[in-house]
DNA sequence: TATGAAACCTGAAGTCACTACAGATTCAAG
DNA sequence: CTTGAATCTGTAGTGACTTCAGGTTTCATA
């Protein structure tokens, strides 16, 4: 994908060059992320490179983390104008402070599987004895 | 909730003690993780203690990432007897592994937040320029 | 014992972000 | 003109629940 390098494309071309499947596309458009394009005569969808940029806006935020509503709220302030840098930045930095939140829990539950999981020996024990039963069944 | 402290439940009770919802107990009868319980006259669900520790049971494993399917196969450990130790700790460790590969990724997530959002000085600028925006828009 | 609020019942639909399918139509290459 | 790939629409399925509607049962209080 260069810039500006074709001058339309069909829908599975766009999902090509955006790297998304061709149902995501029409699901997109579905939830209003994509604008309705054009139609071929016989009725299918037809883009332009405008089209190209904003799906490839889209995953590009996905790819982040972000929600089918949070991009909504970032296209609303491209789309519309008077918004400010640091409306994006702030629904940014808010995106980042809720995947460290996500990183926290993992690590604690990888510490918690990791400590239950190195009380037990493993091996041809039964089930009956094992330290990890014990300590999801019974109480600690 | 003490060892063996009632010899009945409602299945409100029995929520409440394993803090989960109503709701998600009948969830987790329709998928079989909880057996079908016993009924009163009227038709309400009837539980005894077995049951409130195998829900504790299954609600520690949701709260370390385990999958329904992964519930069901431990419980299957659990429930038939021949089964052994080393058959626990290898699911744990699996879970333990995949939870390592979401630490990862959410890790790496968190770099480009960050980068993408330290260029950015945020305030009253228009997001035409907003180096987020080129960022997610545009190409790098 | 009567009453009425709270708890419970079933079954279906909604959530999120897609993915998959079925059956029909259109497009493009040979 | 034919054929096979791509596209069309609409619906259903995923996971792990949550929510809702509309009805029935329970149990503490009057």
């Amino acid at each position: 994908m260069t810039t500006e390098s074709k001058p339309y494309y069909s829908i599975g071309e766009l999902a090509v060059a955006a790297d998304c499947k061709v149902e995501t596309v029409r699901y997109y458009e579905k939830t209003t992320l994509m604008p309705t394009p054009s139609r071929t005569e016989g009725g299918h969808r037809f883009y332009v490179f405008e089209h190209l940029k904003r799906l490839v806006f889209i995953r590009r935020c996905r790819e982040l983390g972000f929600s089918i509503e949070q991009i909504k709220e970032l296209l609303t302030l491209v789309d519309e104008p008077n918004h400010t840098c640091g409306e994006v930045k702030a629904l940014t930095m808010l995106q980042a402070r809720e995947v460290q939140k996500k990183i926290n829990d993992l690590k604690r539950l990888q510490k918690a599987l990791n400590s239950i999981s190195a009380r037990c020996k493993g091996g041809n024990y039964s089930v009956d004895n094992c330290p990890i039963v014990n300590a999801l069944y019974n109480k600690k």
